[in-house]
RNA sequence: GGGCACAUAGCUCAGCUGGUUAGAGCACUUCGUUUACACCGAAGGGGUCCAGGGUUCGAAUCCUUGUGUGCCCACCA
């Protein structure tokens, strides 16, 4: 063996080992129990990971290792998800523009370039970190694979009635200038004004109202007064004029009008809110949309036309202010929707969009998760809370570029819908034309592509379905949907989990996969999230380089699931400590092991049984603990066990029968046995370093090509007498009494007591054990 | 306004279904070159277990109220 470990140099050795030899490598030829794995595609928009990701790519990975081990198949393929919002933002602020300014192949080929970078960054890291992924298993949410599948979604939904095409008004982005679905939706606290305007009623008489919104004023349609108000019983039915358009709206009422709010009158406008836009259904209203696409007002808004809704507002405050009808202002701090991938707040436009009804199916979806396993079981709450507060179905176009194309055509006469077959996907209906050469509707020869892309969901909701189909024998396929594990941050259970979900129920009627995990977040140092904007991080790569991927894996085993970890270079260093100590260990025993004296003797000493018994409980608890997801349980047990039980006290205990002229056969058998099952133990968190003991001793005699393939350990069965451990534990108590002894009298403990009188009671069959393993020449029992 | 989680040593946290003196790691103090490891070992100091009330022979643990922290959702004229 080694003299010293320079993680490093090995680190990189292993690496290399296990992609040449295919170590990770899923046979769906296997007779084994598959376990499949729905990984997270990491947004290559991210940019740069963080140790947060580091953080729940490696607890998922502790468990996929722990599976493998444990006799399953397992697959574990890799996903980069580059289609969409997220990519097309990352592409237009690294560059400086937007989609306006550039020709729609120009933008694609801009974010398919930063794809490929982004995609090769995340596999060094992951490699580097040592994620067991088979790489031969990829795929990216744009490629052709991806689109395929969404696309086939898309008609099979279609065709299911699921998916509807309607206008209405809906979450427009102004800045991005696409419809958007509301969990696309964010909260963020703004501080505003409320606002205090006068109308005027027909004889002229002043009408207070409260709005947040003055530049909507030109968009106003009715004003709304609770039935119940007195106040204002005169004027229901009435007219009210307007300031500044000066046009005319009905003044009615609505139970929804809170009379203690404001002045108790509500302006309803094109479109101010959803609460607007329902009053618009319920009262046939007829609207005066002034926003545009852009976030620009129109003619409808007069003298504001071409104004920003920021303009406007600060335009039209001035003018009411000047014509006295501003009475005055309240500073507010209030909450409004804005869009999560670029913080504008959410305008109503009304557009034609395709929706997937999800509004009809909410018991179901709740059904679906109750079915599932969450880990943590609390976090299931989550997606209850959110199925049962959706109010619009999924918005799945986007007015964008770079996404999954509708397979939609248009019949330029009639306007009919025209879908390509299902063996013919995927299209680009931008530049292909459909099958058909005529509609079947009205003989049109002449066909329109649908422009819009598909929600990034659109895709990523199907991932455990794109995996599957990885594989062209649908007996494989059908193996491997639903997943065994869909591994996730709590963050996007609303989004990924959810729609997931959805697919998955409207599809094929089931869940989409078996058990969920659930990890939370990496903090830095002092608790606060990590972010790129605060450039609270150091990059993994770097302290990688610094401690290790074994140390950098450790630190993740430090929070349980769903719970947030903050970086820790402490934890960092503990993990390389780990490592050392069981790099030195390993060398210690293997300098005394060989393969001839492995089978343990029938005839053990005490102190073997003790050992022996203590890792049969390490070794079920840690079972026990992988099994519910509980990796870090299982490392503290396993911690616990190879650091106090194995380190500071068998191996000093033993030193005396190895050192021995007469070798101890016996306990060289021991040794050989319990060190194999600390390196199994241990091999799902650090990959690295347990490989390297195994490679180095074992392999040759047990033939697996790596510990990573080997076995999952099981109880070591031997006789094991209750009351004779719990006798021999008592002789332990003496000697760390001893230890305390030596220490209080500031001596060594290597040296060497003429007597010593025990304070505790120990089974005198026990003193020769307590003499060797402590160095005392007489013990005098408690008297 | 609703939901979920958390509150234990200076710090980060274990303590799961209630049971003898509440644990670990880090930090701190003292000691030890013992032939695997000083990235080590031994010993030690340090806690009204957030607060009040209740259940019980017995509560850090269960119930209840409150306080504080974090997250999510809703309202948002």
């Amino acid at each position: 063996m080694l003299e010293k470990y320079i993680f490093s140099e090995r680190e990189e050795c292993w690496r290399k080992y296990w992609e040449e030899n295919k170590i990770y490598e899923f046979n769906p030829d296997s007779d084994k129990p598959f376990y499949s794995v729905d990984t997270p595609p990491p947004y290559v928009s991210a940019d740069h990971l963080h140790f947060g990701h580091i953080m729940s790519y490696s607890q998922a990975e502790f468990i996929v290792r722990y599976k493998r081990m444990a006799g399953f198949e397992v697959f574990y393929p890799m996903g980069f998800d580059d289609n969409g919002l997220p990519t097309e933002r990352f592409v237009e602020k690294k560059y400086n523009i937007n989609k306006k300014q550039i020709t729609r192949p120009e933008f694609i080929n801009k974010c398919l370039e930063e794809t490929k970078i982004g995609a090769e960054t995340y596999r060094k890291l992951w490699s580097l970190i040592g994620i067991s992924v088979d790489w031969s298993k990829t795929y990216s949410t744009i490629n052709k694979h991806c689109q395929k599948i969404s696309q086939w979604s898309f008609l099979d939904l279609y065709k299911k009635g699921k998916i509807i095409q309607r206008e209405e008004p809906g979450a427009w982005c102004t800045t991005c200038q696409t419809a958007i679905a509301q969990a696309d939706l964010e909260d963020e606290e703004n501080e505003s004004q409320m606002n205090y305007i006068n109308f005027k009623d027909e004889e002229g008489n002043d009408l207070l109202i409260a709005t947040t919104r003055p530049e909507l004023i030109p968009a106003c349609v009715a004003l709304f007064v609770n039935p119940n108000d007195s106040r204002y019983s005169s004027l229901v039915g009435k007219k009210a004029i307007v300031p500044i358009s000066k046009h005319e709206v009905p003044i009615m009422t609505d139970e929804s009008v809170d009379l203690e709010f404001g002045s108790g009158l509500m302006m309803v406008c094109t479109w101010g809110d959803n609460e607007d836009a329902k009053k618009y259904r319920i009262h046939n209203l007829e609207t005066r949309a002034i926003l545009e696409a852009d976030g620009k007002l129109n003619e409808l808004a007069g003298e504001f036309v071409g104004m920003t809704l920021k303009d406007a507002r600060k335009a039209i405050l001035e003018k009411l202010q000047n014509n006295g009808e501003l009475i005055r202002q309240e500073n507010i701090s209030h909450v409004l929707n804005v869009h999560e991938r670029c913080g504008t707040p959410v305008e109503l436009i009304k557009t034609k969009q395709f929706f997937i009804n999800i509004l009809d199916i909410k018991d179901e979806l709740l059904a679906l998760g109750e079915k599932m396993n969450w880990y943590p079981a609390h976090m299931k709450q989550r997606y209850i809370d959110w199925v049962k507060a959706l109010q619009w179905d999924w918005c799945i176009s986007r007015q964008r570029y770079y996404g999954v194309p509708f397979p939609v055509w248009y019949c330029e006469k009639c306007g009919e819908l025209i879908l390509p077959e299902e063996k013919d996907l995927p299209v680009d209906p931008m530049n292909e034309s459909p099958k058909i050469s005529q509609c079947p509707k009205c003989g049109g020869e002449n066909f329109l592509p649908e422009n819009d892309v598909m929600d990034t969901w659109m895709t990523s909701s199907l991932s455990p379905l794109i995996v599957s189909k990885l594989f062209e024998n649908e007996n494989v396929q059908n193996k491997l949907y639903p997943s065994s594990l869909r591994p996730q941050a709590f963050e996007i259970i609303r989004t990924w989990l959810f729609y997931t979900t959805v697919k998955s129920f409207y599809h094929f009627g089931d869940v989409p996969f078996k058990d969920i995990m659930i990890s939370g977040h990496g903090h830095d140092e002092k608790g606060q999230k990590i972010s790129k904007r605060l450039g609270n991080y150091v990059p993994p790569e770097q302290v990688i380089e610094r401690y290790g991927a074994d140390a950098m894996r450790y630190w993740s085993t430090g929070a349980n699931l769903g719970e947030n970890l903050r970086y820790s270079e402490n934890e960092i260093k503990n993990g390389s400590r780990l490592v050392n100590k069981l790099f030195n260990a390993s060398k210690f025993c293997l300098s005394f092991l060989s393969y001839e004296n492995k089978e343990l003797s029938e005839d053990l000493e005490e102190e073997d049984k003790w050992i022996i018994n203590s890792l049969n409980k390490t070794v079920s608890l840690a079972t026990k603990y992988m099994e519910s997801y509980q990796y870090s349980r299982a490392r503290n047990e396993i911690d616990d066990f190879f650091w106090s039980k194995f380190c500071d006290n068998y191996l000093e205990f033993i030193k005396s029968r190895l050192y021995g002229d007469v070798p101890d056969v016996k306990v060289k058998s021991v040794l050989y046995q319990v060190l194999l099952i600390i390196m199994k133990l241990y091999a799902p968190f650090l990959p690295f370093i347990t490989e390297e003991v195994y490679q180095d001793f074992y392999q040759k005699d047990i033939g697996e090509k790596s510990i990573h393939l080997s076995s999952w350990p099981k109880n070591i069965e031997i006789e094991i007498n209750e009351e004779d451990i719990a006798s021999f534990e008592k002789a332990i108590e003496a000697v760390a009494e001893i230890r305390g002894h030596k220490s209080d009298n500031k001596l060594s403990l290597g040296k060497e007591l003429d007597e010593y009188q025990l304070k505790i009671e120990v089974d005198e069959k026990h003193f020769d054990f307590i003499k060797r393993a402590i160095k005392v020449k007489n013990l005098i029992p408690r008297k």
